[in-house]
DNA sequence: GTGAAAGCGCTAACAA
DNA sequence: TTGTTAGCGCTTTCAC
């Protein structure tokens, strides 16, 4: 079978323990001795048995990642980040997908602990008590990231909703637009972040005397947000809006695929924005204007708090707010 | 700290052996004794520790996955396939991204070894020989997917490109188009798809008697189809082109930003397909007509391989082929 | 500086 | 049907 420390340690002429000092350094060994088991090691393509080491170390350099759906490309990102600066640190990446299956993610989380991950990060998209609960039993470093609702009182990295809304209101004010209409996925939905969004827009829309405008779409996909067109296309002539900001990107999307099938044309005769700054708003035409949520940073973020922690250090803010950005493209129009 | 089978084994007043018993279902336990461990288990919300399990039993139930980019949207749908096959039969994804790094590709896959994978899928995008050879020698299961390169000799899972191409290219012919023009990666590039998807292409252009017609862009990216858009402009008007057969998805959408951004109409003025149904392509207006690589279907299978060749079963074929759709959608129109 | 031995938490003979 | 015991491959005291 494969080689064990027991065949190096009899070929170089030593003890296990003397093998052992070598590949980890914990211990002083002699110039020659360290020579002769190095050479052992080499001969035999030797390489250290992990989960032997892991059981007695307790340690399974090892962080669990529980998310919805790695389809997403924002959740893609986000791992992107988790595992990039996990690698750094020397921990691997246990990936599971939950398809948003509260059942399938309670599973998961009593997985990945019996697997000895030291951290666990929840992508989620939905609020789910129980696996919260669950993995705070555990014990263990962890950070919950969700998109679309606020983590009261769990450790998490986001960004200042409230903040990011009231800048793209306010960019669009100073474009010239008078009649903004806000879409929002879903109205007065306790914990969601369109909560903080909403608050944002109202905030300076108000400021500047102009009129509450909000729609809410059924959802966040481009689905739901091509299916609001119709209803968005009466509304825009009856209060003569000139732009749309919309909760998601997804959703700006589904809305221009809308006007585009039925001939209306981005900027031209609608301004559009979006949220989150997923890739399809970069690369789609025409390129959209939009909030940049740092997807990849929270994902680094998330894990180098989880590391730290690891390492001892005391977190002292549960949830850490990351920088937005405006990004000014080609679906918002000056008027 | 955590508690053991040993704790269980001492509330339930048994011995270790019979715990094990019970929680692995691997011989008969009486009623009563079953009752006192099962009621102990629930009592200490006890949950056996896989990696002491994993060092007996040799079996860690996890398949090592290295990837590119999990940023790819193609990459996180075979990932999707990956695990969720992977999740029926038990099996955990370990997940590493290379970044194209060959070192970095090389470091993985000793790192899964040493955690005791099972098996591991690796999805590349260049051809690394050396990697393919380390991981060949770990004598475990392994599955090459390559989505650019033909994987010769190696275990893979892939669809026919040589009759993908074909197959567009009669449907291109089909709507009445005399001039087709085919728009590679790389040309010439040994070992690359491209080989066969020219060839398919070749074959039917000349069937038909029309003239080939190739273009070359630098590379697979959006990018790299935006920047080659001039020149096709040109060639265009010169051959009187009116069918643009791209042998990406990426590429077609780079190619239509160009023209949108160039005032040319699609499919109005030109027709152009993609090839791959990547997630922009349904997404994207107009809508692309592409072949669809089922790249769910990939890695379900591939995993599937693993899993089948760890239960002993012989795998005869090196390659599996998937069957292959076109998909019609809007980016090409009848001449 | 080095080796012997205990033990991490578990499974799997082997006995009883 | 149950318990005892020997490891799995490694790290880590504890002697020397």
């Amino acid at each position: 079978m494969s080689v064990t420390i027991k065949d190096v340690a009899k070929l170089a002429g030593v003890s296990i323990s003397t093998v052992s000092r070598v590949i980890n350094n914990s211990k002083p060994v002699s110039p020659e001795v360290r020579r002769k088991v190095l050479d052992a090691i080499d001969e035999l393509g030797y390489k250290p048995n992990q989960v032997a080491r892991s059981l007695v170390t307790k340690k399974s350099n090892l962080i669990g990642v529980i998310v919805t759906d790695i389809g997403n490309s924002y959740v893609a990102q986000m791992i992107r980040g988790i595992e990039e600066v996990g690698r750094m640190y020397n921990y691997d990446i246990l990936l599971s997908s939950s398809y948003g299956n509260p059942d399938t993610e309670m599973k998961f989380a009593e997985l990945l602990r019996s697997k000895q991950v030291e951290g666990i990060i929840l992508i989620s998209e939905t609020i789910n008590k129980d696996v919260i609960d669950e993995i705070k039993g555990f014990n263990i470093p962890f950070v919950y990231l969700n998109k679309f609702y606020k983590a009261s009182g769990l450790p998490s990295v986001s960004i200042d909703n409230y903040e990011a809304s009231a800048i793209m209101t306010k960019y669009l004010l100073e474009l010239g637009h008078e009649n903004i209409l806000y879409v929002t996925a879903h109205e007065n939905q306790l914990g969601s972040v369109e909560e903080d969004k909403i608050k944002g827009y109202k905030e300076i829309i108000n400021k500047f005397k102009k009129d509450e405008l909000i729609l809410s779409a059924a959802g966040f996909t481009i689905e739901d947000g091509y299916n609001i067109g119709n209803d968005l296309e009466k509304i825009i002539k009856e209060k003569n809006i000139t732009a749309v900001f919309c909760c998601q990107d997804e959703i700006a999307i589904g809305l221009i695929n809308y006007f585009y099938d039925n001939q209306i044309k981005v900027p031209e005769d609608i301004s559009i924005c979006g949220y989150g700054d997923t890739k399809m708003a970069s690369i789609y035409r025409p390129e959209i204007t939009t909030i940049k949520e740092p997807y990849y940073d929270i994902g680094a973020v998330a894990i180098r708090r989880i590391i730290k922690e690891l390492e001892g250090e005391k977190i002292e803010e549960k949830n850490t707010y990351l920088p937005i950005q405006l990004i000014e493209r080609k679906s918002c129009r000056r008027i």
